[in-house]
DNA sequence: CTTCTTGCCGAAACCGGTTTCGGTAGTCAG
DNA sequence: CTGACTACCGAAACCGGTTTCGGCAAGAAG
């Protein structure tokens, strides 16, 4: 007895505390405090506490590659970046990251990451992943219109939650800003400066904010009355380069918006550039309205008006209601949505000129 | 023959290919496949071989979680990210940490992420990743001098490798990009263009970069047989705030520089800003010369001349260099320093001003 | 022809947990 | 007083691997 007490004080020098350990000390077996410490309902409710108290002095936790041998559970979330998302992706990935490694480190559970670098490295990733239990269920951003991998996942049942919503909801959970609201909002608050003419720049449309975010800016327009020109809106746009040519051929049309809203704050950044090069003044020739709130907005002059996304709050979100749907809690309760925040700064304003006015400018320019 | 296919592709639908299913499959005890693959010296070639190509055939991956119970290996790499570092950090997070990953899974392992709100926590999520083995070994970015994240692995011999470089060497393995080799080039560039006055404003200098590119401009500087104007030196500018409030300090003495280098690429946007407040143009007026390539710069304009540094290459480095030292290799073969290459775009050119016109205009404009 | 190695593999313990299966003691009804 | 439950816990198997130990057969040495 004492021999083994001392090996076992030896070894906690380095080694940690097992559930024999636990159970020892306390005069029980193993068995009996793994069913204590797991809520099982044929333990008295004076040892489950005697066990709880112990487990707490003495420091233990449960080793979890232990556990997942038994359970098949790891403990763990996981995560598969797609490296050619990154155009789009790569502003707000770190704030994401760190939300959803908040949120996992929050319940004790841990984050596990693969990157793929195409969407069919992406579905063998997770294929592999399940198969070798590296995670528990998977966070899915940036979903898409029939998404590969809401397929596979609900396949194999394996839990997972969207960055995103599903036009199919069958076994999503999900977390998703209301970038639908945030485009209307965006029309609204330019009508309200005096523009009639408003231009709209989309992001990707394959993704599932891109119809949610055309709608919600189509809304906008109808709910004040303004008909959308068609030559105003250009889809698909979610790299400056990409917004580049998009606003270039919107203002370049015979009666030039004197606004435009952008679907991503990337496609904005391309709407400066054409501006400069148009010589228009962003704020008050050309107002501009976009989305996400990247960092580089703020470097701008002037600075990007637009509704910002707080990713590391929906990382932690989507951290909490992945391990809450992996504990088998119903879909339903397990689907939010959040507004985005409207960042006023100045690259909105009342309108300097009429769109004929702007379209002589731009032709003297050009 | 035909039989096997169908179960394991039976198998396959949920269940694993097991250790056993192997031995089973060749009449050999699971100790003896274990010891196989695991290249034990008393297992014959022969037996070997047939067992590597049936654990092949079958499919067989041995689950981590339970080799790790018993080796105290997880076969996955620990990331912690700190959060305060952002500003600085956040521009090539994602290419960092897609370069990780696929290093790690290139080898078949794993990468585990955690995040942590300050130092102390840092060191806090690294000591209980390390008491629940949920890595086998760290990667420490953005070291700082005297890092007690190295310290503590150190101490508690656990592996780890540095993206950096460390003063004291004891322990560490990294990988590092050669900062003052850029700060050095940047001077000679800009001298080459016939800038006589050369501004620096360097990154942290708490971190071990710091002192490097310090040197490196220093050393550019005495090169050419320039003596550095104190007043035209600044430290620890790490954001554009903090670069703009540099080159404001340094644009506003009696006189200024006609070029400044900058140690990272966020406080070279801060002197785009400075440059426009003082109504001077980049790459004539003032010339610029970063570090890093972050995207942004190629956003300004004119783009920002910059010494671009390969994040996702170094991130796979590390991640080989990693699992190179956790198989036990020796310390000296695995630490490497990597150039970064240099990016010509608008913002050094030819001074288009002396320094006392500059000040002149500095003083007319404000 | 023994005896001692050496090469090679099987048997079984082990890692740290979980889960199944009984078994005992106490309670209550008949 | 007996029998049937019920509450509670121990014993042992199990998960999928790794590692220790021992034994057998073949070859080398005496």
């Amino acid at each position: 007895m004492i021999n083994r007490t001392d090996q076992k004080h030896e070894a906690s020098v380095h080694l940690r505390v097992t559930i024999s350990d636990v159970s020892e000390a306390l005069g029980l077996t193993k068995s009996t405090v793994s069913r204590a410490l797991n809520n099982y309902s044929d333990i008295s409710e004076s040892t489950r506490l005697r066990v709880r108290r112990m487990s707490e002095q003495m420091g233990y936790r449960p080793l979890s590659s232990a556990q997942a041998i038994r359970t098949g559970r790891s403990r763990s979330l996981g995560l598969v970046i797609q490296q050619a998302d990154h155009d789009a992706y790569r502003p707000f990935l770190a704030e994401f990251l760190a939300g959803i490694s908040q949120g996992a480190s929050a319940e004790g559970w841990t984050l596990t990451i693969a990157s793929a670098d195409s969407p069919e490295a992406t579905i063998e990733t997770i294929r592999t992943m399940i198969r070798d239990r590296k995670a528990d269920g998977f966070i899915l951003a940036r979903t898409m219109l029939n998404d590969p991998r809401i397929a596979l996942l609900r396949e194999a049942d394996v839990p997972f939650v969207l960055f995103g919503r599903s036009p199919d909801p069958v076994g999503c959970a999900w977390h998703d800003v209301l970038g639908e609201d945030a485009m209307r909002d965006a029309v609204r608050h330019l009508a309200q400066l005096g523009h009639r003419k408003i231009g709209f720049i989309n992001g990707g449309m394959h993704y599932n904010y891109g119809p949610l975010r055309l709608q919600g800016f189509l809304d906008g327009m109808a709910e004040i009355g303004l008909v959308p020109d068609p030559a105003h809106l250009r889809l698909d746009a979610v790299t400056a380069e990409a917004g580049a040519v998009a606003s270039r051929a919107i203002m370049t049309t015979a009666s030039p918006p004197t606004a435009i809203v952008c679907g991503v704050d990337m496609a904005a950044l391309g709407v400066y550039r054409t501006a400069a090069e148009l010589q228009l003044s962003i704020g008050s020739d050309l107002s501009v309205v976009g989305y996400d709130g990247i960092q580089e907005g703020t470097h701008l002059k002037p600075q990007l008006t637009t509704f910002a996304v707080d990713h590391t709050a929906s990382g932690r979100r989507l951290s909490a209601l992945l391990i809450r749907r992996i504990g088998g809690e119903d879909l339903e309760t397990l689907r939010e949505l959040v507004p985005a925040t409207f960042r006023d700064r100045g690259s909105a304003g009342r309108p300097n000129r009429t769109s004929a006015q702007l379209a002589e400018q731009v032709a003297r320019t050009l």
